[in-house]
DNA sequence: TGCCGGATCCTG
DNA sequence: AGGATCCGGCAA
């Protein structure tokens, strides 16, 4: 089934935890690409320092305040995409960023915000669009996640945020295709995880 | 109007 | 370890 906005507009440390193991499917000149969500950090602003709505309503965060189940996507760097769920409701600017995708047919490596933006064809024209088909929604195809496999961290590349830094708001089903190695763990052949080529 | 840093990725 | 590359936020 495809989640709505009654999904959505939950406690967004609650929808991060449940994002796990659904499915983000995009559809795309005639295509359908999707992957297995495995890594998503939330963003509880506006006291959360280390959301972009800790600044205030903006040009850029006016989605994260309007109503839960709508994208949020914005440019980092210059050149790469960065894809969130928005969560609560219209007034609380709370998101969920989605950070690594295990890859369905056909889809590129996914371990990574640009990058999993990048293999969907995710930019800035979906920005404020609904989580609904035909072009990019979230499915619940009723597999549940080990719950043995669940972690969580500190969320990747916050450190100006503070004691928000250290909050473990990055949730993650442990595996081959999360963003970077969760710590503490070892793969389960016990040794170092191969490199996945590049491409 | 200009400057500066960033929820990243890739190569050396 | 450093470069690519540009937009948003803030100061002036």
């Amino acid at each position: 089934m495809v989640l709505g906005p009654d999904f959505f507009v939950r406690e967004t440390l609650e929808v991060a935890r449940e994002l796990l193991g659904k499915l983000l499917v995009r559809e795309v000149g005639g295509r359908v690409l999707w992957g297995r969500l495995v890594e998503v950090e939330a963003y509880c602003g506006p006291e959360d320092r280390a959301a972009h709505s800790s600044r205030g309503l903006t040009p850029r965060t006016r989605v994260m305040y309007g109503p839960p189940g709508h994208a949020y996507v914005y440019v980092i760097y210059g050149m790469h995409h960065c894809l969130n769920l928005v969560t609560r409701p219209a007034g609380i600017p709370q998101a969920v960023l989605i950070r690594a995708l295990e890859p369905g047919p056909g889809v590129g490596r996914c371990s990574g915000p640009g990058l999993v933006c990048r293999a969907l064809g995710i930019d800035r024209s979906l920005n404020g669009a609904p989580l609904r088909p035909p072009s990019l929604y979230v499915v619940d195809d009723g597999v549940r996640p080990d719950p043995e496999l669940v972690v969580r961290t500190p969320r990747i590349g916050v450190e100006y945020a503070g004691e928000w830094a250290s909050l473990p708001w990055r949730f993650c089903l442990d595996g081959p295709y999360l963003s970077r190695p969760v710590r503490g763990r070892r793969s389960a052949a016990g040794g170092p995880v191969e490199r996945v080529r590049r491409r």
